[in-house]
DNA sequence: TGTACATCAGTGAACGCGCGTTCACTGATGTAC
DNA sequence: TGTACATCAGTGAACGCGCGTTCACTGATGTAC
């Protein structure tokens, strides 16, 4: 009796890939606006085949979400270190990452917490906890960056962030990219004069 | 020839009451979780009188759109008149109303920018054209309770307010409300030491 | 090494439900004489 | 004042499409001997 190992690698692939595909998807058209067909599509396969990877699209949409987590916290470590790495401050770097020009127009690829904060009161239990430790990764993120002595302003960081990405997607085009460049300046201003690492 | 009147003004009326109903829907449960037969039936309708007052589902989302745009500014006109009267400043007045406590389990009541901004970048321009307004008004009410020489620093405190409100729903919670005091304890410190009147 | 066989990831047709939309009809309101 | 009539806001049955879900089947991969 020997174990079949290859084929459950192989489906393992798949699934990941199915899950990359999804976790851009969310980003992009909301829990709402995602199709199981559509995804399936996205990742080269028939929507058939969705059920021997996932329960039901619910159960995907969590799995979904901790992905869309997971690359966005890499994404956010890795250019922060970039330009840490650059000279730049760990809080003047946070803030020129998480609030670049690039961030207007590429959703799909940014923070899942600003993607999608306003859904997440409708949002089931699972996905739920999902979303709450990673609000708390992101103000933790914040927290990093800060002074030691300012942890109570982490949170108000984070939401200024968020809320700031949000705003100036909403508001578009040469006044977005305005409206985002006054909220870095504000920010920087007020938290590296505060003494700010 | 006599232009009947009656009728028309009664017609109005209903048409106002089902925007009611779409206004606090939309806060509610997203553009997505809005459908055409519950808005009516929540007005006391049936679903098939729905296009005698809107020409498509998308139609009635804009105007609903400007409601809860309406619903909500002048919700925090009256709220926030009420505490400068009992002597706040117009900035605590402003903090204190829009991150209240309250507003943690009311989202159909609240504000339509933090109830819709991860979702505005998904929707038809009408109805980013409402959106985009609204954020401008909100953000000039922000301005309107700072220091005339803080002006650039609107569009940060709203982006906070938005964010903050937003991520404290998230959490839920004590660990909500304890996150949205120090939100509201932050701005206090950070813009009444810094001036604002 | 080569052939028959077992496994299983992925296919694609089909089902059923919900939702946006349409439309012929009803019945209440108010007008005409 | 009272009766016949016109208007039109609202009703409710029906339609069609899209989407989540199911399931019998295929064909590629790798094993057994």
């Amino acid at each position: 009796m020997t174990i079949m190992q290859p084929a459950p690698d192989r489906k393992s692939q798949t699934h990941a890939r199915i899950l990359g595909v999804a976790a851009r998807a969310i980003r992009r058209g909301g829990y709402a606006g995602v199709g199981v067909a559509d995804i399936m599509k996205e990742a080269g396969l028939t929507h058939g085949g969705f059920y021997a990877h996932f329960a039901s699209r619910d159960a995907m949409l969590v799995e979904a979400m901790q992905r869309a987590a997971q690359d966005s916290y890499e994404w956010l470590a890795r250019e922060t270190a970039q330009r840490r790495a650059a000279g730049e401050t760990p809080f003047a770097a946070l803030v020129q990452v998480y609030l670049h020009d690039s961030q207007l127009g590429s959703v799909e690829d940014g923070c899942v917490v600003a993607a999608l904060a306003s859904e997440m009161p409708r949002q089931h239990e699972a996905v739920l906890d999902g979303a709450r430790l990673r609000v708390q990764q992101l103000i933790e993120a914040v927290r990093a960056a800060l002074p030691a002595d300012s942890a109570t302003q982490a949170a108000t960081v984070t939401a200024t962030l968020v809320g700031g990405l949000q705003l100036a997607r909403s508001t578009g085009g040469k006044a977005g990219r305005a409206m985002l460049a006054g909220i870095r300046q504000s920010l920087l201003q007020q938290y590296v004069a505060a003494g700010a690492r």
